[in-house]
DNA sequence: CAGTGGTCTAGACCACTGG
DNA sequence: CAGTGGTCTAGACCACTGC
């Protein structure tokens, strides 16, 4: 293949996002970076290459795909932007995994007031329940089941140097992580989200999140130490895996009397 | 200039946010595209390219810096995720500009529970106060402001199809909006980020945000038409110009009864 | 149609990592 | 030192916009 131009292809079977105005314009014209930014999704999804494993260098896939090799550095560019890859100069490009995130938590945005109290191993999880049960309509709705289909229930509380802080709730499709139990959960060393990548190989990639002021309810102003009527944070997240597949709902409760939720606007 | 390495470069006088890190490490290299991503956003910043208006091609630049276009590309590219730039193929490259936003307000990320009621020609605002003061200790501490220098606070209310939604309590440095007044802000059409460009010279470029569940005190509670202690998401607001100078600081609280605040992880 | 940004190539050299 | 990603160039052609 060289300089002409590409050939005129369907819209990738992983659409990039910003694809979507694509849909209702003419013949969908697909650049080359694009169509192997895709082939290589594929190649994660399907698990030819696993989370934190080295992926082969530029000008091996250049070969492997008959094309440049600025045009690969372009799709991997683009991936390393969606963080599904993670270039490190002079050793390579890598997988992304929740499992070694520097910062443990890649999606809790919560910050402690005081910078000097940082968190490092200051966090304590405790599992609360876990248990199996059907899906209520709003539910299966949001991670697009079938009316009925199994969930699990997963209710956890986070304290921060033995105070309370977030009480989660967590829903999740139970035929995709079949076998999860309280205990597995609290055995894993990690965040969760590195539980899920090697234990159920589901990989969260992107997430929305709602984020309400709410006042405390009985069980969980129990649960946090404050009184009823409190104000906390409600904030309900919509995890999504490859193709923007939701699988994971999730309602956490932040007391924000010592921390806060932090945000970036640019 | 050919193909040969840059020179090695003192750190350039706006450093970009991710060179920080090298103030520890050593020498210090700059790669060639991010010595003219300085330099244009020096002529962003001076004003010779102004809000809204049509910058010179990439042909241009890259004679008038002497390198070749695919650098001054990377550069454009750089400053475009950065929001300082937009580009638009066939048409040329463009100051970003907050006065003709599509979504009338790219900072605020409130959006209706209803999807059905979005937001077009839907908001009111209305100013209860703008007033000149000393500023208190902690505030001109976050605006890097001398003690007691003179602060505008404005107090607004936005609200949504009649109903009052959002309280903003509004700090900036006295010394850069001269002759701000309530009619002149009523006055403006679009958003106020709008006017503290065209009319002040001041660009916010970023901005972090703190969010925090808090309760609605008496003042709060009366101008948002709820009960005294109902909950309200407290969203304080830092918002920078070039160079990460702090230009405003801001604290809103959502009445999010309809509305939530949106967030994107990824 | 000319002018803009967007894609693609081929090749040279540089910075960084680890054995 | 070899191998990786990172920078830079020069040139060709394509897609899009507006006159």
């Amino acid at each position: 293949m060289h300089a002409s131009s590409p050939a005129r292809t369907m819209p990738p079977a992983v659409p990039a996002p910003t694809a979507a105005a694509a849909l209702a314009a003419g013949p969908a014209f697909s650049p080359l970076y694009q169509q192997i930014k895709t082939l290589m999704t594929r190649s994660l999804q399907q698990g030819e290459w696993q989370p934190g494993a080295l992926i082969p260098s530029e000008k091996d896939l250049a070969a492997r795909f008959k094309v440049s090799q600025g045009t690969v550095r372009k799709s991997i560019d683009a991936l390393a932007a969606d963080n599904l890859l993670v270039r490190r100069q002079g050793k390579g490009t890598f997988v992304a995994t929740h499992a070694e995130e520097k910062v443990q938590f890649r999606f809790l945005r919560l910050m402690p007031d005081d910078p000097d109290r940082a968190e490092p191993g200051a966090m304590e999880r405790r599992f609360i329940d876990c248990r199996r049960q059907r899906a209520p309509a709003e539910l299966a709705h949001a991670l697009q089941l079938r009316a009925n289909d199994a969930a699990i229930q997963v209710r956890r509380l986070l304290s921060f140097r033995g105070v309370p802080v977030v009480l989660d709730d967590i829903w999740l499709p139970a035929a995709l992580f079949k076998g999860l139990t309280a205990e597995r959960l609290s055995d894993y060393r990690g965040p969760m989200y590195g539980l899920f990548e090697s234990e159920f190989g589901v990989r969260m990639i992107r997430a929305e999140e709602k984020i309400r002021a709410v006042a405390a309810d009985p069980a969980a102003a129990a649960l946090l130490g404050l009184p009823v009527g409190a104000p906390l944070l409600s904030v309900e997240r919509l995890a999504m895996t490859y193709g923007d597949k939701p699988v994971e709902l999730r309602r956490g409760l932040y007391s924000t009397a010592a921390h806060y939720y932090r945000n970036e606007l640019s």
